[in-house]
DNA sequence: TTCAGGCATAAGCGCTCCTTATGGGCCGTG
DNA sequence: CACGGCCCATAAGGAGCGCTTATGCCTGAA
């Protein structure tokens, strides 16, 4: 659209000169107005003598010890330190109020049995900071959803991006002591082979009974009901349904206060972790940064 | 004051960016807006990395068929767009407005004597461009006074000026038909002498004096009594109060009318004309073009 | 008269910003 | 299902803008 083009070219002026001049305006000094632009008095006059050929007219009348506006000048100088203002305030903003909002995407196991319990002392540490939990089990792309920062489990060899990992995703089963008690308690991993698997396909029942010398083939025949999330299998194992295979990190509260036990020590690990990661170009934006220390800390910490 | 040196640099955004993320904001799309501004796709996308940088976050998501604005981008859009708006609108207004008011510095006896009458069809020719007269004898500076166009009287060597030539300054005595009645008409130079002369001091008489073979020392005893400007010499000597030298060409109403004479051909010439005069780096502006095309063609057809 | 303050101007160069070229991702189509 | 088109990202290279340094001029004050 050549026309758009041609318009807008000719409309605008030199931003660079404008800039200027806004500051010569206000101070009604060359040598001021360089001096707050940072720049030398000999750009300011570069600049101002670049506009006023633009314009087509003086913009300031050079007196002996001070300069003027000219009618040209008064005309357009309140409307560009409007103008100005509006873009200063507009990107001061933007800088600032982009900070005050902090999008995690965060896989959904995470966010209710970790986050949940420990954003709290985030928002005491950074009260000027909203969160905003996206919880989805997608593999977020930074450069298409508007995410600052995410929690994925995985390998850790995402490209692009910083990773730190938080805790590994080793697994063990776990299930509820009234369950356990149906069959007299959980001594040997055998006995699991007397309850309900909860989702007896899932690549991690396999690996755990290997490990634990168990035969697999068992599993195979097994009616299979994955929920997809670790948080609903630990519900329904909290239900006495069965016995389910997580992380045991994720359930320490549940441990705690006895709704579930973790009857073995023995724990699979695929090699998987949970981490933390979000764009290298922004590893200094603050908001990141103070998540990145606060999550460190408090993994570190517990 | 380097901490409003400080302050100002690092509120003010990076203005080229900003101007194309308008642009692209505008248009959702890097491609449309880099045509807009009249530049590559890849200038767009290079100058809005460097925004998302400086901001701390994302302007824009990628969408596989276009973009979409952030959060951050979405906060800062209206406000930049109604920045450039108004800049443009100064920008613009500063243009045309200033093509809307032509200031013209010129000498008293030229403003009353020719301007005053031809002005109009100035005027009708360019109704949309007010004229403001400045009237002093002053030599005007360019640079210190709000004067887009000058008409001087002298040699015509100024520097850094565009001169054009009116007419010569040339002078020759005038007076009443009624004042040359009472001595039974002035058929020789030397008729003059029976009669009060107007400013004898002007070295204008003297050198008519000369060129007409009469004796200077006559002027000598004249009692002197310079009023400055021909066009006060001009109407003593419409009331008959004596006998003025003046340039003819600015009389010419005067003679045609009959309220003053021009009783010998012989006119003096010291060399001085009347100019039009202008910065030379304002040839090409509108008004200044305007004024000059008409003004040299009004004193060529008359 | 000299000094200080302020702007203009010239020369020179660095750095920003743009261009060209290329690649990747996604979508529609044959 | 493969291909071509559309759009954005990135890298490398170059041009010109815009800055700096240096100097001069003018004016008003001491």
């Amino acid at each position: 659209m050549p026309e758009l083009k041609s318009r807008q070219v000719s409309q605008l002026p030199p931003l660079q000169a404008i800039r200027v001049f806004e500051a010569v305006a206000r101070h009604l000094s060359f040598t001021k107005a360089a001096g707050e632009l940072g720049m030398t008095q000999a750009a300011a006059s570069y600049q101002i003598k670049l506009l006023e050929e633009r314009v087509g007219a003086p913009l300031f009348l050079r007196r002996p010890r001070q300069i003027v506006l000219t009618e040209a000048g008064q005309r357009m100088a309140p409307a560009v330190s409007e103008a100005f203002a509006l873009l200063g305030g507009a990107y001061a903003a933007a800088r600032s109020g982009a900070d005050g909002m902090l999008c995690v995407s965060t896989l959904l196991t995470f966010a209710s049995n970790w986050l949940a319990q420990h954003l709290g002392s985030f928002q005491v540490a950074h009260p000027s900071l909203a969160v905003r939990l996206d919880t989805s089990n997608r593999l977020v792309d930074f450069a298409r959803e508007d995410i600052d920062i995410a929690i994925r489990s995985g390998g850790g060899n995402w490209p692009g991006v910083e990773v730190h990992k938080l805790f590994n995703a080793d697994f063990t089963p776990m299930l509820s002591p009234k369950l356990a008690a149906t069959i007299g308690g959980v001594k040997e991993p055998a006995d699991l082979l007397r309850l309900p698997i909860l989702d007896p396909g899932d690549i991690w029942w396999r690996d755990w009974f290997i490990a634990a010398g168990l035969p697999v083939e068992e599993l195979a025949k097994r009616p299979g009901s994955s929920m997809g999330a670790q948080a609903y299998e630990a519900n329904a194992a909290i239900a006495g349904q069965g016995v389910a295979i997580v992380t045991a990190a994720l359930f320490k509260a549940e441990l705690a206060d006895g709704r579930l036990i973790q009857p073995f020590d023995l724990v699979g690990d695929d090699g998987h972790a949970y981490w933390l990661v979000y764009p290298q170009a922004r590893r200094n934006v603050p908001k990141i940064r103070a998540f990145r220390e606060w999550i460190l800390a408090e993994i570190a910490g517990q």
